[in-house]
DNA sequence: ACAGCCATGTAAGTCGTTACATGATTGC
DNA sequence: GCAATCATGTAACGACTTACATGGCTGT
């Protein structure tokens, strides 16, 4: 459930509607968590329900409403409670890995602009974390500013430091992910030149193992 | 749709029940994707629907079958569509990076508790991995036999090779989130060290702003 | 006789995505 | 008047988890 808490850690900060919370998840580096928003707006509600976070709604035009949400007590101790709870690992579920073990079902070509997109990919996830871990260091976001005019002074740096430190992890996983990559192309091209493989071709295409020849 | 094909390229190498299957998935390092039984099963169903497997069942007992999959030429070849589509990167996702963000809220004893299984975890998946890289090298898995076995030998190199440089891939990521971890450890001791704040209390607990006190 | 592993499922519920739908406000 | 952006939702579906349930086989 750890939209929820995302969620409640956004709006520690500032009361805000669901649109501008699925804009945090959306557009930016900002956020570590992915969420669309008809899941963001079914969330606030059950959480409204659990009474995590009150609403204040005002009037748009003759039929919409602007609903802004704010935090409770309970939203508070219901943050704090999850921070000190144990995380439980992520299960490994990565798409791109599982089917680079199986590049070898398609052709060298394949292979390559597979790694070129992952390449592409965790290059730009680098360059957004870099810039947002810098703001923060800087203590130059909105949010960041918010948060620590109404934190005691002696808490400051431990405040800045977690959020650095994250966004640092993160820049050093794409770090990652790009050198995996990197060493991708350098692989096939030393494979194709190795093979005697025509282009394009599959290097080993799948065959089907029948219960009769297997057993 | 990854389970599918996971599925998929596993029943590449020999027919399997969904109990081997799921076996796979549970219990070793082999495996980068994670399923547990249920859905496991109930993805086998559908797989034979779609006519992508085939099942050769026999009696257990007076009631129980089972049920022995095997890939058939439309399995095959939707190996081959998949490996050759383009593989849209996953969402950021990650609840242990959401939490550190707000370590703030917990003391200083929680973010150490947290960082030391972080550590911990991804010592072990390392380990792990760095096993089954090595076996894999040494072309002495079963599957791995099985699959070179149907191969020609032309392209021997190239299966091994894009399996363990996905491995590979996999032990320098855990390696990163150890490394994360550590140095994590050592911003909290020093942070302690520092902040002349009381052992076990919150950093800086949450605070609620209400639309009155915001606007 | 019992433990431990082999083997297969159902049911209920949560989490997340995609498509569809509507209306308001601001600035040009 | 129009486009862009603000703003909020519903419906249907698919992916995944957890709890519950049953029975077979092998070795001690």
């Amino acid at each position: 459930m750890s939209l929820r808490h995302a969620l409640l850690a956004l709006l520690e900060n500032r009361p805000m509607t669901g649109y501008e919370l699925a804009k945090q998840f959306d557009e930016s580096a900002i956020y570590v968590w992915h969420a669309q928003h008809p899941q963001i707006y079914t969330e606030l509600r059950k959480m409204e329900a659990d009474g995590l976070i009150d609403v204040s709604a005002a009037r748009r035009g003759t039929k919409a409403t602007k609903r802004t949400y704010f935090l409770t007590e309970a939203g508070a101790s219901e943050l704090t409670r999850w921070v000190s709870e144990p995380q439980q690992p992520p299960r490994e579920r990565d798409p791109a890995y599982l089917k680079a073990i199986y590049f070898e079902f398609g052709s060298f070509a394949n292979a390559r602009r597979q790694f070129e997109a992952h390449l592409e990919h965790y290059r730009r996830l680098e360059r957004q974390w870099r810039a947002h871990a810098d703001q923060l260091e800087r203590r130059d976001t909105d949010l960041i500013r918010r948060r620590l005019a109404r934190a005691p002074e002696k808490a400051h740096d431990a405040i800045v430091d977690f959020k650095v430190h994250t966004y640092r992890g993160l820049i050093e996983r794409a770090k990652v992910e790009v050198a995996w990559a990197k060493r991708g192309l350098a692989m096939v091209d030393r494979l194709e030149r190795d093979a005697g493989i025509a282009e394009g071709d599959e290097v080993s295409p799948p065959q089907i193992d029948s219960i009769e020849s297997s057993e």
